[in-house]
RNA sequence: GGGGGAGCGGAUGGUCGCGGCCGCCUUCGGGUGGUCGAGGAAAGUCCGGGCUCCAAAGAGCAGGAGGGUCGCUAACCGCGACCGGGUGAAAGCCCAGGGAAAGUGCCACAGAGAACAGACCGCCGAUGGCCGUGGCGCCUUGUGCGUCGCGGGACAGGUAAGGGUGAAACGGUGGGGUAAGAGCCCACCGCCGGACCGGGUGACCGGCCGGGCACGGCAAACCCCCUCCGGAGCAAGCCCAAGCAGACGGUUGCCUUUACGGGCACGGCGUGGCUCGCGUCGCACUCCGUCGGGUAGGGUGCAGGAGGCCGACGGGCCCCUCGUGGUGAGAUUCGCCGCCACGAAGUGGAAUGACCAUCACCGCAGGGCACGUCUCCGCGGUACAGAACCCGGCUUACGCUCCCCCCACC
RNA sequence: GGGGGUGUAGCCCAAUCGGUAGAGGCAAGCGACUUAAAAUCGCUCCAGUGUGGGUUCGAGUCCCACCACCCCUA
């Protein structure tokens, strides 16, 4: 990870991407989400549990998606995931590093999204500074028993 | 206008990206070059299989599925051809298309009658009563008897042709016949039977002979006959890592053997409905069973082909299918055909893309204008839809193109 | 991905063996009672059975296809 600074290119690699369970439910629970009219983000500081060596350089950000079946079906619902990842590809040196993003599509909305759309809406409300955070609401709490645990 | 079949599923270029495999480089983070990367339905999950596990996949019962014939197939509820039936003017389309004289059950309402049926209206009333009347005969001259007629009504009765009811009324049409009618009789059609003749592998077809007809429908009602089906499913299964917490039950019998062991019985469990049979355990505590607890990470399964051969089990060779490129004959070119080379999606918070330009196709209507659609400019659109172990089908969704057939008009 | 189930008034839910069209409750509306309301009583309204075919004389019921929703599954 020592060339985050000089790479100025494009990629959109797996270590960009969140895709265990546990972190999908950790940052939906921090519960700090914003929205418009298109977008529904949940946003959280990326956890750095693996790596046991102090790190000067904060991790690139990470996206993950949420597209339900209301959006449509499954051609509609990949145009959509698309759209999102590549407005967060373009975006990526522009946006603030070391977070997490799951990013929820609003059903209605989606049906007929462009480029310039998502990305107008991905800046606005991922740029904005983060708040406090907040209690957790168990809002999406699918396994409160292993967090009870932990 | 109607019907049948086949094909395609936008093209090219640019910029930025994603995933697999191979080669090279590497400071092991990666870099770089090449190559491949959604569908005809990938869909619905409706059938059939492969594969994996249940030790093996056995028998019977139950249950389920299929049902004209002959082929194709690994198999099928699939496909092809044919047979029979229905439908349409035709091309064509449709058919769960075995059995209703093995049995059980059902056929509401209406209607007279609904399953070895029935007589409401109607028709008839030949025959026998009844009433009226005419002729003849008898003697006991009467409101007489007998006999032969005519007429009437419709009492007994005959009838099932017609009306009417119904989804369905115990063959149809025509003629004869009759009091009126009726397969009562006859002709043709239909139907039934035949161990018959001819054709066909067969379903069946054609004929011949016999029978006046006896046999309503429903089996997507129970059922009978024939054929097929053990159960679960890649979240199957195998390996690694991580993690948790254990508790309870089982401590047989007989025979045989010096003993190991074997046999029978009994009990638990498994064989995902039951029985048999089979397997396994029964002094093992490292075994069997019941209940409970933990994990949701990684790898593999995992890829042209349900073709073949060989293998020292790592694989190799050949064949077939499709794609790309090259080449040969022919040809104006393309395609077809032959040969050679290379290749054959494999994700998994889930890749196969995003944007732009030009072209192609379709539509809109504004301007140009020959007033119709040519094209220049403008605007909009380009269907249905996304692999999740794999394959063969079915069904459903959908844009366009082409070919063939039938009918009508010119 | 795989396996299974359900669908009848606005809501919950009945309908022997298929029988000419559907019971009940809640809700809604009207009336009575009440000063008014609640409760109660009476009356009324509301379905063509998820959709489309087929079998049958006749289908909510039997068969097939499709649609929507729900549940289970390492």
């Amino acid at each position: 990870m020592k060339s985050t600074v000089e790479q100025r290119g494009y990629r959109f690699g797996p270590e960009r991407r969140v895709r265990k369970k546990r972190e999908y439910d950790e940052i939906l629970g921090a519960n700090r989400s914003r929205s418009d009219g298109r977008l529904i983000v949940f946003l959280a500081e990326r956890s750095i549990a693996g790596e046991a060596e102090t790190e000067r350089v904060t991790p690139p950000s990470r996206l993950g998606l949420i597209v339900g079946r209301k959006v449509g079906h499954a051609p509609r619902r990949n145009r959509v995931k698309r759209l999102v990842r590549e407005a967060f590809r373009l975006l990526q040196h522009e946006l603030p590093a070391g977070l997490d993003i799951v990013v929820m599509p609003r059903p209605e909305a989606a049906k007929d999204l462009t480029l310039t759309e998502v990305q107008e809406s991905l800046k606005r409300l991922v740029q904005r500074p983060l708040p406090a955070p907040r209690a957790r609401k168990k809002k999406y709490g699918r396994n409160k028993s292993s967090k009870n645990r932990s």
